[in-house]
DNA sequence: CGTCGCAAGTCAACACTGTAGATCTACGGT
DNA sequence: ACCGTAGATCTACAGTGTTGACTTGCGACG
């Protein structure tokens, strides 16, 4: 009758799942620099080494992380109504960007190293969803995914540019300042020192609404697909 | 009178730019990961530590070779045609992530930790450079910063989608085999196994004319902007 | 001439990284 | 009571970025 098994402060053997969990607080937190197996073995009470029974190595926690967070990210396959359903999903992607911004890079920059194949099966899901709807709502293989890779192409971009509007010193005034603009010198940046004001003002839902104003329209424009009620 | 004056195979002290260089043969031949002070030192002729007299730490030199990169993109500011011009600026950046695709991922991942005040200055020609264009062109400020954020939204998805496609057999002549899709199971991703021969033969460049294509319909569609002749 | 400063390069050391390999521990089955 | 096994732990290695002290060569100035 052992009052306490050991020192390690939680129950039982490590799962999965707590492994990422507990790697996607310190990213979140101290950013992907900040990760190493030592402190993530630390935060778990555990030895690092007790890692590579879950994982292969520190890239395919990596990429766990990436798949853990993607998953949060869910289609409605069974709304008829597509170009609705892909609005939502944009909506959802940027969601989920802005709660873990320092996960993006993760997002964007480990699917170039990994054949598609190969790829952490959470990953696929969403791509697997939107086809299905798409197909669903008439659309050809072939035509849903290029609407596909139209509309995370566009996701992608719109995050990155959106995460890029961080400012230097958020207290600051003057927007100059705030954004650090004054360091640019004057003579060969003259317009961007004049947008300031529009700089520090970025409003990323807009953003992407328009966004996806443009591309629906392009899409509706461009190509043969089937008609769907104006969204929005 | 000193035959040699030392080891070193090269002449003269180093300059940032054979530094910058350099660095970029290693990236470009083993990616991000393959380069280290101490062989990029090595590739030098020199002790690394010299690297610290032209770079302050790592970060420094790696945002200085996303720069170089960034450099080979050039916008004729004095064209009137702003579509057929923005065109081109799109062509040019594909081209130049075609060229050195190791470097995207500090290209498009890099500015998510500098406001935009601090990056370096060649980072931020482009921006600058499309401005004057597009308010030469007839935009209002404001609406000239909108286009580039459209434009480059699309450009940096655009880019990380078609890297995306990489093969991981590309001697096997079986799409699927080639893709490395048989490894999925075929009750949960059924459509994307049946499009292998679709992924197989994505066309890049095309993709990309598409995408600017509906970029500038939904922008004369959408927005109170100057006409132009219709590009092409 | 001597000496000072400066710039470039070098060297050794520190704290830390990912991970291979061997070892230890506890438990269930025979 | 024994073994096998799965999990956890320990040790060690090669390699990382970076600090701070040290050497070397050169031009300027008194």
């Amino acid at each position: 009758m052992p009052e306490r098994r050991s020192i390690h402060s939680d129950d039982g053997p490590i799962t999965r799942e707590r492994i990422l969990e507990c790697a996607l607080g310190i990213i979140d937190g101290d950013g992907i620099d900040g990760l190493s197996m030592r402190r993530l073995g630390k935060a778990l009470g555990r030895d690092p080494m007790t890692l590579y029974r879950h994982a292969p190595n520190k890239a395919a926690l990596l990429d766990g992380v990436a798949e853990r967070v993607l998953e949060e990210l869910e289609v409605d396959t069974d709304d008829g109504d597509w170009a609705t359903q892909l609005r939502e999903v944009a909506r959802g992607f940027r969601r989920l960007a802005l709660a873990h911004p320092q996960v993006v890079p993760l997002l964007v920059t480990r699917p170039l190293s990994t054949p598609l194949g190969l790829r952490p099966l959470g990953t696929l899901r969403p791509l697997e969803d939107i086809l299905t709807l798409l197909t669903k709502a008439g659309f050809t293989d072939a035509d849903a995914l290029h609407v596909y890779r139209a509309l995370f192409g566009f996701l992608y971009g719109h995050v990155l540019n959106e995460l890029q509007e961080l400012v230097e010193r958020p207290d600051e005034s003057d927007d100059l300042l705030r954004l650090g603009l004054h360091r640019l010198p004057i003579a060969e940046f003259p317009l961007i020192r004049g947008l300031a004001p529009v700089l520090a003002s970025y409003d990323g839902a807009a953003e992407l609404e328009r966004g996806v104003d443009i591309l629906l329209a392009g899409l509706t424009a461009t190509s043969t697909q089937p008609d769907s009620p104006p969204s929005r």
